[in-house]
DNA sequence: CGTTTACGTTTTTTT
DNA sequence: AACGTAAACG
C-alpha cells in the first residue's frame, strides 16, 4: 500500500482514495480534515496521474495555503510547486488580472479593502446629499457587502426595495459601484462577484477554467457565501471533481454572507454527491469534547453527529470568576506561568475572547509578569496610518486613477491642498469624464489656484517620477526608499521627533523589509491588499492572543476562553435572534474544540465598556456546560496564590512610568504587541551585559542598570534618557546594540 | 489652509 | 477611554 495512505481511518481512507465525482467531508473538529484534504491532493497527483496544475485547491487563509503547499511537496516532492492553492480572494485575482479587462477592468485594478471602500460610500452618501446620521456609510457598506455576497445587483436591490430607505441604499450601492469602475478598483466582494460575471458572461473563459481545473477542493465550506458557492458550481460544472470539507457546527462568519445552506444543500447541487463523515476527534481530551458536543447539542439547525475520542478524559473545565478584569487578566497571566514551569511552552497555550477590545487587560497582566505574547489581528499592521500612505502612494504607481488613494495622499505630506481643492479637481473629474489623475494634471481648468496649485503640480511630479521607476522595473523595495526621500515623508517622520513618529519610520522599514521579498510592484501590492489576520501567526514560542474568530482551523495545548459573560459572548447583538444566538453558540464550539488538554474558561463580575465600569452576568452559555465537568478554581487555594496575587497588583501601581493610573498607555500597549508580531533581527540575552548601551524600539537609547535571569526568561533594568528606569525581558523587547 | 477643541460614537466577528 | 469627525479659531 502506498505511503500516502499510512495511519488513515476508514473514513478518512475512503475520503482521499474517493475516485471521480463530487464528495462532501463533513470533518467535525479535530478530525484531521487537514490531513485527508493533503493527502488526497498528494494521492490524485500520484496514482491518479493528475497533474498539479489540473489541481485547484481553496483554503481560508493564505497560511493554511502555503502550509498545504509544504506539506504536499512533503509528501510527493517539488512538482506540487504548480498547483493552485490558495484563498478564494487570491485565485480570482489572479483569475481577473488575466481576464479581467473582458469586464471593462484594466488589469491593473486597485483592491480596495473595506476601509477604501466604506470611505466610498460615504462620499457617494455625501454627493447623493442623504443625511449621514440616517444612512450610515457603515451600514450601508455592510448591506452592499451583503447585496454582492448574494450575487444581488444594484438593479436587482431597487426592484426588490420595498421601502424609500431600501431604495436609497440601491442608488448608493448603484453609483458606488460607478465610482469603483471608474477608480479602476474592485473591492473585496467584487473579486468574486466579478469572477463569476467573468465566467457567466464569457463561457470562452469559464470554459478555459473548468478544462484547466480537473479537480476542485475547497476547505471550510460551511463559511462560503452565495457567490463563493456559485463559483465553485460553475467550475465543478463540467469535470464534477469537487471535493468540499467543512463542518456546518463551525460556521461563524454569517455576518459577512457565509451560507451554512452551502454545505447542507451541496448533496441537491450534486444529486449525486458521496457524503462522508469524520467523527472520530485526533485533537481533545474526551472530557472537553464532552461538553463541546452538549454545547452545539442545543442548537436545532444541524446535521446530527457525535465527536469521539479514545484519548483518557483529561482535567475537567476550570472556571474562573475574578471580581473585575484585572484579576481575570491575572488569573490568566499567573495559569500560563505556572503551566509554563510545569514544561508547557508558551507557544502551545492561546489566550481567547470574542471582541478585540477584550485583549488590553489581558495584555497588561502579561506584560507585567514579563510573559512573551503576541496579539493577532486587532488594528492591523496594514491599517497603520504610515503604511497606508506609502501602500496609497505605491497603488497609485499601478493605477493612477485608483480615487481613494489620490485623496489620501494628494496632501501627504502636506503640500497646501485643501479640502476645497480637493473638491474641485474630482468635480471637474466627473463633469469631464476625466479620469481622475489627468484631472489632477488640469488642475488650475479645475479652478485651483495658489498654493494648492503648486502643490498639486510637486505632487504631480512626484507620481510622474516615481512612475518612471515603475516602468524600468525597480525592485518595490528601491521604489520605497526613492518615495521617501524624493516626497519627504521621511523628513517629516524624522524631524519631528516624536517617539510616535520614530515609531512610524521602525513600522516603514518593516515594510520595506516585507517588500523586499517581492518580485515586483504589482505582487507586491496584491500579496499586501490579501494578509488575512490569521496570516500573521508564526511559531515562535509565544502565547497567542486572538479572537475566536481568528483562532478558528487552530489547535493548543492550553485554552483560556475569557470575558465570558452575557452581551460579550454571546453579543449583545445577538441576544435577541435566535439564529444570530445560534452562531453564537457555534462559535463557541469553536472555541473550546481547540484545546488540546485544557481548558479554562474565565469571566469577571464587574468590568470597564465604554470607559465605564458596569457589572457582568455570565454567559448563559455556561447553563449548557455539564456541571460534571466543571471546577470552580475561583477561590484562592493557597497563601501562595494570595501572596502573588498581592504582588502582582502592588507592583502594577508602584511602577515608575510617568502616566496615570490605568497601567499602561494604549499607545505603549499598540507599540508592544506591534512590535511582537513583527520581530526583526534581536539582541541575544547572551551579549546583555550590566553597562552596555542599547537602543528600544520605542523609548530610544538607554544603559543596562541590572540583569537578571537567564535565556529567554532574562530581564533587564534599563534606564532610558528621559524616561526612568524600565525593566524589560530581553527575548520580547525590540532592542539592538546601541 | 491648518491647527486646536469639543463632541459623539464606539465594540462584534474578517477576506 | 479612545478615536474620529465637525466646528471654531489663527
Amino acid at each position: 500500500m502506498s505511503p500516502l495512505l499510512d495511519g488513515l481511518n476508514q473514513e478518512q481512507l475512503e475520503a482521499v482514495t474517493h475516485g471521480q465525482g463530487p464528495l462532501l467531508v463533513i470533518a467535525g473538529a479535530g478530525s484531521g480534515k487537514t490531513r485527508v484534504l493533503t493527502r488526497r491532493i498528494a494521492y490524485l497527483i500520484e496514482e491518479e496521474s493528475i497533474h498539479p496544475s489540473q489541481i485547484l485547491a481553496i483554503t481560508f487563509t493564505n497560511k493554511a495555503a502555503a502550509e498545504m503547499k509544504v506539506r504536499v511537496a512533503d509528501l510527493i516532492g517539488p512538482e506540487a510547486k504548480g498547483m493552485w492553492v490558495s484563498t478564494f480572494h487570491s485565485a480570482c485575482v489572479r483569475i481577473l488580472r488575466s481576464h479581467g479587462d473582458a469586464l471593462g477592468y484594466g488589469k491593473n485594478f486597485a483592491i480596495y479593502d473595506s476601509d477604501d471602500s466604506e470611505k466610498l460610500i460615504s462620499l457617494v452618501i455625501g454627493s447623493l446629499g442623504l443625511d449621514s446620521k440616517r444612512f450610515p456609510a457603515r451600514s450601508l457598506a455592510g448591506q452592499i457587502s451583503n447585496a454582492k455576497s448574494e450575487l444581488v445587483s444594484p438593479a436587482k436591490l431597487a426592484d426588490r426595495a420595498s421601502h424609500i430607505m431600501e431604495r436609497r441604499v440601491a442608488e448608493v450601492y448603484r453609483i458606488y459601484e460607478e465610482r469603483l469602475k471608474a477608480a479602476n478598483a474592485m473591492d473585496f466582494d467584487d473579486l468574486i462577484v466579478n469572477t463569476y460575471l467573468l465566467f457567466d458572461e464569457h463561457p470562452a473563459v469559464l470554459d478555459y477554467y473548468q478544462r484547466r481545473f480537473v479537480h476542485l477542493l475547497v476547505d471550510e465550506y460551511q463559511d462560503t457565501n452565495v457567490a463563493q458557492n456559485g463559483l465553485v458550481m460553475a467550475l465543478g460544472d463540467k469535470n464534477r471533481n469537487v471535493f468540499v470539507v467543512g463542518d456546518s457546527d463551525q460556521s461563524v462568519y454569517g455576518f459577512r454572507g457565509a451560507d451554512m445552506r452551502n454545505i447542507l444543500e451541496f448533496s441537491k447541487n450534486f444529486d449525486d454527491a458521496k457524503v462522508i463523515k469524520l467523527e472520530q476527534n485526533y485533537r481533545s481530551t474526551q472530557n472537553i469534547l464532552k461538553v463541546a458536543n452538549a454545547i452545539i447539542a442545543q442548537n436545532s439547525n444541524r446535521l446530527e453527529k457525535n465527536l469521539w475520542s479514545d484519548q483518557g478524559d483529561g482535567d475537567k473545565v476550570k472556571m474562573f470568576v475574578g471580581s473585575d478584569q484585572d484579576e481575570e487578566a491575572n488569573f490568566v497571566a499567573t495559569t500560563i506561568h505556572k503551566e509554563n514551569a510545569q514544561g508547557t511552552r508558551f507557544g502551545d497555550m492561546a489566550v481567547f475572547y470574542r471582541i478585540n477590545s477584550n485583549s488590553r487587560s489581558i495584555e497588561e497582566a502579561l506584560i507585567r509578569r514579563a510573559i512573551p505574547y503576541r496579539v493577532v489581528g486587532g488594528t492591523r499592521f496594514y491599517d497603520r496610518k504610515e503604511i497606508r500612505d506609502v501602500v496609497s502612494y505605491l497603488r497609485l504607481l499601478v493605477n493612477p486613477n485608483d480615487e481613494m488613494s489620490l485623496r489620501r495622499v494628494c496632501n501627504t505630506p502636506k503640500r497646501g491642498v485643501g479640502d476645497a481643492s480637493v473638491l474641485r479637481v474630482f468635480e471637474f473629474s466627473q463633469s469631464q469624464s476625466l479620469p481622475a489623475f489627468e484631472a489632477f494634471r488640469r488642475a488650475s481648468e479645475a479652478g485651483v489656484s495658489g498654493r494648492a496649485l503648486t502643490g498639486i503640480a510637486s505632487f504631480i511630479n512626484l507620481i510622474d517620477d516615481l512612475t518612471k521607476l515603475v516602468a524600468d522595473q525597480t525592485p518595490p523595495m528601491a521604489i520605497i526608499e526613492q518615495f521617501l526621500e524624493k516626497s519627504g515623508y521621511r523628513e517629516e517622520l524624522s524631524a519631528s521627533g516624536q517617539v510616535d513618529d520614530l515609531a512610524r519610520l521602525d513600522n516603514i522599514t518593516e515594510l520595506i523589509g516585507v517588500a523586499s521579498e517581492h518580485q515586483s510592484l504589482e505582487e507586491f501590492l496584491d500579496s499586501v491588499a490579501l494578509v488575512a489576520q490569521a496570516d500573521q501567526i508564526q511559531d515562535d514560542n509565544v502565547v497567542t492572543l486572538m479572537t475566536v474568530h481568528t483562532a478558528k482551523g487552530l489547535e493548543f495545548d492550553l485554552v483560556f476562553l475569557t470575558a465570558f459573560e452575557d452581551g460579550i459572548f454571546p453579543h449583545s447583538r445577538s441576544l435577541y435572534d435566535e439564529s444570530e444566538l445560534e452562531e453564537e453558540r457555534r462559535l463557541c464550539y469553536v472555541a473550546v474544540t481547540r484545546a488540546r488538554k485544557k481548558l479554562f474558561v474565565t469571566r469577571a463580575s464587574k468590568r470597564f465598556v465604554f470607559g465605564s465600569e458596569s457589572a457582568s452576568v455570565p454567559s448563559r452559555f455556561i447553563d449548557e456546560f455539564p456541571p460534571s465537568l466543571i471546577e470552580d478554581v475561583s477561590q484562592p487555594k493557597s497563601y501562595d496564590e494570595l501572596r502573588s496575587r498581592y504582588f502582582d497588583r502592588s507592583r502594577s501601581n508602584d511602577s515608575d512610568r510617568n502616566s496615570t493610573s490605568s497601567g499602561i498607555s494604549p499607545t505603549q500597549l499598540a507599540k508592544f504587541s506591534q512590535r511582537q508580531s513583527n520581530p526583526g533581527p534581536r539582541l541575544e540575552p547572551s551579549q546583555v551585559k550590566v553597562g552596555i548601551k542599547v537602543v528600544h524600539g520605542s523609548w530610544g537609547e538607554g544603559f543596562v542598570e541590572e540583569v537578571s535571569g537567564s535565556g529567554s526568561s532574562m530581564t533587564a533594568v534599563i534606564r532610558f534618557r528621559g524616561l526612568g528606569a524600565k525593566k524589560v525581558m530581553i527575548s520580547h523587547a525590540p532592542l539592538k546594540l546601541a
